[in-house]
DNA sequence: GGAAACCTTGGAGCCGCTACAGTGTCAAAC
DNA sequence: GTTTGACACTGTAGCGGCTCCAAGGTTTCC
């Protein structure tokens, strides 16, 4: 299997897998004649778990991790929960400051009066306000 | 002003400050005989603006458009509108797929039967099922 | 005079790719 | 047999937004 019908089995572009390879999160295939890569099946399996693993956003690190298990089943699995768990409190944490940021964004966008040529900007100046420590909508004292 | 002061004023870090002037967000300062930095009150003013734009996660280049509005403020304020509103979408965008995220995370945790030694866990079945392409609890067919 | 805390510059490293440049290989069409 | 086009290879640089480090100079305090 070349490189580019991996690419296309696991949807992961064909410099990303070169990438993972050289991460030594993917094994080296073997080697044609000709230099090009030879993938087999054992390869788009680990391929398509690191794809799912990052769809889950999880960093290159734990999904190292989680090969390491996948490769020692019998391995204390409390190891992989923790995993599980850290990265769901990552994407929590992200969630609450991205819903504090979609409000503050909200608040901002509230400002601008319309548009007027030669009026005062709302925005602007609420952001200038805020420079100037002054309480702002985005940021009330 | 040294530049600690002005970075304990602002909140923003020391080499991160340099960062800004290197990246043309923050003007040169007026240099001391010893060749140190001295800000003034506009540095301080223009990298809490800076900071605050940040707070709100908006990238550098942005921000740098919205200098150059408040630089220039009798420019038409509809493209500050629209900058707001780039970044609000960003920021939605972001926090749709966050929350797709975190459920899927939540349906992979729930695989985990318990910390036992010696059993299958559940959740790397899952993550290898998911591999295989089988429907998974956190992505489902 | 010596230590601690500040300042300077330039460059490398982080993450997870992405995009080249420059070269080689192969299969099918003409 | 040659030409075209799609594929492959390696190595390196770039993205954003810092962060950290080395190697040196300055100031301040004891």
């Amino acid at each position: 299997m070349q490189i580019k019908e991996l690419a296309r089995a696991t949807g992961v572009d064909v410099e990303t897998i070169r990438y993972y390879e050289k991460q030594g999160l993917l094994p080296e295939p073997a080697r044609r004649d000709n230099g090009y890569r030879d993938y087999k099946a054992s390869h788009l399996e680990r391929l398509s778990f690191i794809r799912h693993c990052r769809a889950l956003d999880m960093p290159l690190a734990a999904v190292n991790r989680l090969l390491g298990f996948v490769d020692a089943p019998q391995q204390h699995c409390g190891n992989v929960d923790s995993l599980v768990d850290d990265q769901l409190a990552r994407v929590r944490a992200r969630l609450k400051s991205m819903r504090a940021l979609e409000k503050q964004l909200l608040q901002l966008r509230a400002c601008c009066a319309g548009i007027q040529e030669g009026q005062h900007c709302g925005i602007l100046e609420e952001l200038v306000a805020a420079a100037r420590g002054e309480a702002c909508a985005c940021h009330p004292a």
